[in-house]
Formats: structure tokens, sequence, C-alpha cells
DNA sequence: TCCTATTTAGTAATAATTCTTATGTAGATT
DNA sequence: AATCTACATAAGAATTATTACTAAATAGGA
């Protein structure tokens, strides 16, 4: 069950408040733009979204906000091999699927997973926060052109 | 059961043969210098290392070379969200812990997950060639510092 | 409304990776 | 073994991705 936006707009709201963060249009136009987002979009493609209402926002704000967002958890930074960052709200658990061809990032749930407890070398290694799967393959549109 | 570094050299002459792949000098070093390491180096750390025994070798050449191993699935460019690529020569099956505080990667197993199959909707989606698990915590390490 | 610490825009700087080009060389062919 | 040629390399320049700096703006509390 997705959130809805007004929910997450609430608990982002909420987050900021606990963490003495300054609610700024900046960063609301941000994260609404992020969660409105079904691709996971790098800061540049996200730049490029918000310029459409808010023209004067700099690439370095749309930056500096997602990583202090990460750092507050509310949203992700997806672990890929390339070399720009993508990112995407924090939803439910989720892992991602990546076309090597067309790079595009997909989400699934995989609740075995989710559920199952690491072995017990990783647990004596330190604290965990979080397991993601990250699945490389070639999509159907890319396998088939 | 680990392969030995010989099995490994043979396994990397072999695949050079095979793709048409001309086994440089070069090349040879940085896959024996990649295979002899515990670590999970940076283009830029192994460079420093080769650069002890082949003191011309240019950064670009390490940077060259391991995309081409990567592309042939000789080696792996580890997903982490950091900034800088790190690489190893591809073993059997294993998954990485990272630590957020030391960025240190730590490999291990987990065949419970290997043996699993993947939900219906990601076979779907297209064709799989590899499932990784990477955990993100604080190691005990830095827990305690 | 005013104050002040935080945040931002604009631009400069740095870090990571890739490209360009002249030279070198692996490996096939003789 | 000598020659040839397409591919690979070194060196440095160029690009790309991200972060830092600084003066001006502003969120949110007094």
């Amino acid at each position: 069950m997705k959130p809805t936006l007004k929910n997450q707009l609430d608990a982002f709201t909420q987050a900021c408040r606990d963490k003495d963060l300054r609610l700024t249009p900046q960063r609301l136009e941000i994260f609404k733009e992020l969660a409105r987002a079904t691709d996971h979009p790098t800061a540049e493609i996200l730049h490029q979204r918000l310029m459409q209402g808010m023209p004067t926002l700099s690439l370095d704000t749309v930056y500096r906000t997602l990583g202090t967002f990460a750092n507050l958890g509310l949203v992700n930074k997806v672990e890929t091999s390339e070399s720009q960052a993508h990112f995407e709200v924090s939803q439910v658990q989720h892992h991602h699927l990546i076309c090597r061809e067309c790079k595009e990032i997909i989400d699934f749930q995989w609740q075995y997973i989710d559920n199952a407890s690491l072995p017990e070398e990783v647990h004596s290694w330190g604290r965990i926060d979080r397991k993601n799967i990250v699945v490389y393959g070639t999509c159907h549109k890319c396998l088939k052109s």
C-alpha cells in the first residue's frame, strides 16, 4: 500500500520540524517533485523539471537538498554502478531492477527476502540498517531491439 | 571454495583469447593486482599500487581496462552510493556489506538468497544476469569509536 | 515587525572519469 | 626472425558530476 502524496507531505513537514530543518519553498518543491516521479531521476533531471515552476532554482541547491534529505532518511540514493546518482522518496521496502541497456530502474517487492534474516556473520559485523537487492539484466524492450 | 590465483589467471588469459583481447602487460598486471586485493579498490588506488612496479602506467589505462574487463564479466563494479567506483575480480557469488562510516566493503555469502527464485514480475521484466544484495550499516569498529 | 542563523543563487572549484592524439606494441603473416 | 597493422597506451586536455564559497535573501522565533 503506497502512501498518498498528502501522507508523504505530512511526514515530510513533520520530519523537517523534528530535525530543525527550515521548510523552504525549494525544499518543499524538490520533495514534491521527487515524490511525484515514478522514474528515479538524477539531481540534474530533477533540476530541469523544477526549473519550469522555479526558474531561479540552482542545481547546487538540488544536490545539497537531496543530500540533506538522504541523511534524514527521507529520500534514498539508489545504488547503481552508473556515475550519476539516482534518487527516490523512501517508500515501503522495495528493491531495484536495472536494465544494462537503457539503464531504466524499476522497483519491485520481494517479501521473501524482506522477511529473511541475514546470515549470522553479518549480524556480528555490526548494526544493519538497510538491505537492498539490485538485480541487473536486460529488459524486454531492449531484448527486442 | 575460492579459485587459486593461477586458476584465475588461466581463466583470464583464456577469456582474452576468446574475446580477441590483446594480452598486454598492463592488462595482465591490472588483473593480477585486482585479483590479489582483498579490499575493493578504486581505479585510483589500484593505479597507485601498480605504479610501484610499472611507473609509467597511466590512470586512464586503469579506468579503460577495468571498463573493458567489466564488460567481459571478468571484474565487477561494486554497487555503492559513493562517487568513486570500486572493483573486484568476479569470484563465487557473494554480496556486500558497506559501512556508512568508514565505507569499508566486506564480502559475505548468503546461499539462502542465491538459491531463492525471484518474484514472477521480475522474470517477466526481462533477462536477469545478476542479483546482488547490498547491506548498509555501521561496522563494530565504527560503532565503538 | 524585527532579528539572526540558516539557506539560497550564482559562480568558482574540485573530483571522477573519459577523450584526443601521437606513439608503441601484440600477435598474425610472412 | 623481420615486418606489418590494427589495437592499445601515455600524457595531458576535456568533460561530467558534485561540492565549496560568498554575498544576498529569508524562515521562523522573539
